[in-house]
RNA sequence: CGCGGGGUAGAGCAGAUGGCAGCUCGUUGGGCUCAUAACCCAAAGGUCGCAGGUUCGAGUCCUGCCCCCGCAA
């Protein structure tokens, strides 16, 4: 089939590498313009553009498809268009393009999860399975009939970036099949349980602020669910801390330790024992943290610089 | 030319107004202990990012460059 594909993050460059090493014609890719990025004032491609420029593939970067993009891709005259993780609504028009239509690969097990950041919601959310889900693209948010689905656990400490590799595979191989059964006639689409829909929007810093009167589940799920982005944050004396990797603390509490605030360090926090500090319901022991100005470190070597002590107490400050 | 922080021992950091390079941890050796990742004692380890300049004297002041990072996008 000829098939123009649609994505834009790292994500659907494994769908992408699939599509362009099978039997089927890559005739057009498609990804958002780049956005001016970085520190100094650069711009940088996004993954999905690199992955067409070094594969000599075709490559179309619209401002918005459905009102510049429709004459090229009727030019292309596609036999199927895959989206995933593109981020751009596609108009009827556009939809109506491709003989085969347009399906899209997602995330999630839907209606679990529509919109934009279904991985991190499932992990957030505390999640013990999530998967992909292949269905038709319509003009609503991820509303379109489901062609198939598989589900994956979510393993104990695994962060976003690490489980967003292993769907991106899962769907990779699960689009291959899709298309198959889409060449053969095969396919049967099943409506979405519209009713239990859920939607998630894309995960702000404010989003990733670590509200410390949560419970240590809660908040070592954020930690993993936001890493490696936009990575849990909070306020310390005045400066941002980011938090890379937490867990809950395996110390038995001592009545003084219950009696302090949620958010404050525990008096046993040393360089050698590691950093805690009180959440609602016990402790989280901090492991990756990182100051601005300052790299990624484990949080032991921190507490070496004395940047954190035992009693200091972090806060819960949308605005960091 | 978007704004800002920073490069000092193996690691993390401190070093107002220029005057012998320090702290915590780690490492090595020794001691204590039934024992220890615990405790005590000792030692090793630094061209202070690079290159110039000012000065009797620069980690510290001036100029240029390289590298790392936070914010805003």
């Amino acid at each position: 089939m000829r098939i123009v594909f649609l994505g834009t993050p790292e994500f659907a460059v494994s769908c992408l590498d699939a599509l362009n090493k099978s039997k089927h014609e890559v005739i057009g890719v498609i990804c958002q313009p780049d956005k001016p990025t970085e520190r100094g004032n650069k711009i940088q491609f996004c993954c999905v553009k690199k992955y067409a420029i070094e594969n000599n593939l075709k490559l179309f970067q619209f401002a918005k498809i459905s009102r510049d993009g429709v004459e090229e891709l009727k030019e292309l005259n596609p036999d199927l268009m895959v989206t995933a993780a593109y981020g751009q609504i596609l108009s009827q028009e556009v939809l109506n393009i491709p003989k085969y239509g347009v399906i899209n690969v997602h995330a999630s097990l839907l209606p679990k999860y529509r919109g934009a950041s279904p991985i991190q919601s499932a992990i957030i959310h505390g999640d013990t399975e999530t998967g992909v889900t292949i269905m038709k693209t319509e003009i609503g948010l991820d509303t379109g009939d489901i062609i198939d689905s598989v589900k994956t656990p979510i393993f104990e400490n695994e962060t976003y970036g690490e489980l967003s590799i292993r769907l991106s595979e899962i769907g990779a191989n699960l689009l291959l099949s899709v298309i198959d059964r889409i060449e053969k006639g095969t396919v049967t689409y099943i409506k979405q349980e519209h009713f239990n829909a859920t939607i998630t929007n894309k995960i702000s810093k404010t989003d990733a602020t670590i509200n410390w009167n949560k419970s240590s589940k809660e908040i070592k799920c954020l930690v993993l669910g936001t890493n490696p982005n936009p990575i849990a944050r909070t306020l310390l004396n005045g400066e941002m801390v980011k938090i890379y990797k937490a867990k809950i603390a395996d110390i038995v509490l001592t009545d003084e330790d219950k009696a302090l605030e949620p958010g404050t360090v525990l008096p046993e926090s040393s360089s050698k024992n590691g950093l805690f500090v009180r959440t609602f319901d016990g402790a989280v022991e901090l492991i990756d943290i990182q100051f601005p100005g300052g790299r990624e470190l484990p949080a032991k070597q921190i507490l070496n610089g004395r940047k954190i002590k035992p009693l200091d107490k972090f806060v819960y400050d949308i605005n960091v």
